[in-house]
DNA sequence: TGCGTATACTCAAGTATTCGAATATACTAG
DNA sequence: CTAGTATATTCGAATACTTGAGTATACGCA
């Protein structure tokens, strides 16, 4: 495989590499939203946000629209969507395993009950 | 959704965020390699491969196996290889977009299409 | 034991990201 | 034009990542 798409790839995992982004895209899940909107529904910075918002737009995770005063964003494909349901996912797994880890490593096992966050 | 979760899956994303480590992932897409193995297939120093290997079982998204001299490394989870796949159809959505946006520009007027770039 | 191979770790220099503060731009209303 | 709102950009300091060189550890064999 290319270097160029593994190139490509990359940048888009790096898009998604911070939480805040991913709270960006995660809010942006059902529709567009205004920079105003995020900012408010997260509780970031404005100049944070925009930063952030930026990084989305330049690894063109993100689109946007301008309307009169505002900017509105929203998700470039819903593809990522489905990347992002796929982890959900893949976190419960990893959650339950990382558990059970916990648990036989120390044999005073709480026997099963998970979900005690680390 | 919790911070935690981000957390969580921006720890994901980073890990794969590098075209090294995207390089690896895929290298043990059909199985288990050593890690000498991957460095072969990859043209890695030894090194810089033991390094990313360590953010792959950091973040684990790699789990690693001791036969004798040797270690063997394998993907966890297999919902990561799907990951993979979304993104390498995505990346030909995004292409054909690019393109078309690239020869609409090269044309005499970009008149109307509000995205001033920077 | 001692040697060779396979892999991991440490360190330092270079590079890239992140953040908040300050500032700049774009639009709307009057 | 002026003022106000919405969003973006720039800057510098703090932090994090990447790399190669060197070194360490673990295993197998004689």
């Amino acid at each position: 495989m290319s270097d160029e798409l593994r190139r490509f790839k990359s940048e888009i995992f790096q898009a998604l590499a911070h939480p805040t982004r991913i709270a960006i895209v995660e809010t942006l899940r059902d529709g567009e939203l205004s920079a105003g909107q995020v900012i408010e529904k997260l509780g970031l910075e404005q100049a944070n946000a925009s930063q952030h918002l930026a990084t989305l737009r330049a690894r063109q995770v993100v689109v946007n629209r301008k309307v009169g005063n505002q900017v509105f964003y929203s998700i470039r494909d819903p593809a990522l969507i489905k990347v992002l349901d796929i982890l959900r996912r893949y976190f419960y797994s990893q959650l339950s395993s990382t558990v059970s880890m916990l648990e036989e490593a120390s044999q005073t096992a709480p026997s099963k009950t998970g979900h005690t966050r680390r």
